[in-house]
DNA sequence: GCATATAGTATCAAGAAGGATACTGTCATG
DNA sequence: CATGACAGTATCCTTCTTGATACTATATGC
C-alpha cells in the first residue's frame, strides 16, 4: 500500500475498499485506532500499549490519521507537555471495520501466531 | 505494513487486527478479494477488473494469498493456458471485513475522491 | 504466415516505508 | 546538581514494495 495512500482514489469499483483499507494501513495505525477505541490516549501511553514502535513512526502514523481526519489531537499548553489523542466521529465510525478485523484475527490468528491474553475491549 | 507481512505476530494486545490486515494488505490484495467475492475468476478477468495491476504485481498478490490459504488456484493442462482463482473457505470468512471496508468506504469516500458507479455485489 | 490470447517470468530501477539513534527544552523529584 | 518524564525532531540508513518493460510457449483464427 505504498504509493496509492493519499493520492489515488480513482475509483474502480471496489475502489472504496482499498479507500478504506488505504487509512488503516501503516503499519501501526490499525493497533493505535484499536487502542483509541477504549479512550483517549497521551502520546507516551500509545507508545507503551504500543511497544516496539519508535517515536519517529508514532508521531508519523498520528499525523497522517489526524490529516485524514480520523483522531484529533488536543496540545494543552503545559509544562512538562500534555498531548492527548482521541477519535474523532469519523474515526469512530471504523469501528465495525476494527471490529471485524478483530474478530477475523482472534479467530484465525492461530493458524499464524499464538493467541492471545484477554482483551478488556473484547467485552464491550 | 512493509516488514510484518509474514513474519510478526508477536501479539501485543490488538495484534489480531494487525494479524488480519497483514493479510489483506498490499496494495491489490483487498480488491482482488473484493472481486473474488463474486466468483472465480480467471487470471486475466482478474487483470481486466483490477486495472493499471501489472502481471508482474497481479501474480505476486495472488500467490501470496495463495500462500495465506485465503484463494485457490487451480490450473488446467490446457493450451492456451487456463487457470482459475477462487476464495477459499477462509477466504469466504473475510467477507464481513470486506463489507465493512466497503460499506465504510461507500459511505465515506466523497471525503477523499468521487463516487463510484453501481457495484452488483451491493445488491447481495 | 501473422496476430492474438493465455498465464505468467525476468530484469532493472525508483521511491517510499520503516528502523536506529541521538537530541531538544522545561519542570518536578531525589 | 543530576535524573527522569513529557512530546516530540532530526538525521541517516536499509529494506521493501512497486512500476516499467520485454519476453516465454502454444494453439487458434484470419
Amino acid at each position: 500500500m505504498a504509493k496509492a495512500r493519499h493520492s489515488r482514489f480513482d475509483c474502480t469499483p471496489g475502489c472504496s475498499v482499498e479507500a478504506a483499507i488505504g487509512l488503516i494501513d501503516g503499519k501501526w495505525k490499525s493497533i493505535i485506532l484499536w487502542h483509541l477505541l477504549s479512550g483517549t490516549l497521551r502520546f507516551n501511553e500509545i507508545r507503551r500499549q504500543v511497544e516496539n514502535c519508535t517515536p519517529r513512526m508514532l508521531t508519523n502514523q498520528l499525523r497522517e490519521m489526524e490529516a485524514d481526519g480520523l483522531i484529533t489531537r488536543k496540545v494543552y499548553a503545559q509544562v512538562p507537555p500534555k498531548v492527548e489523542y482521541a477519535l474523532s466521529d469519523l474515526g469512530r465510525t471504523m469501528e465495525p471495520i476494527l471490529r471485524a478485523l478483530k474478530d477475523w484475527g482472534d479467530a484465525n490468528i492461530g493458524l499464524y501466531g499464538k493467541p492471545l491474553g484477554h482483551d478488556p475491549r473484547d467485552a464491550a
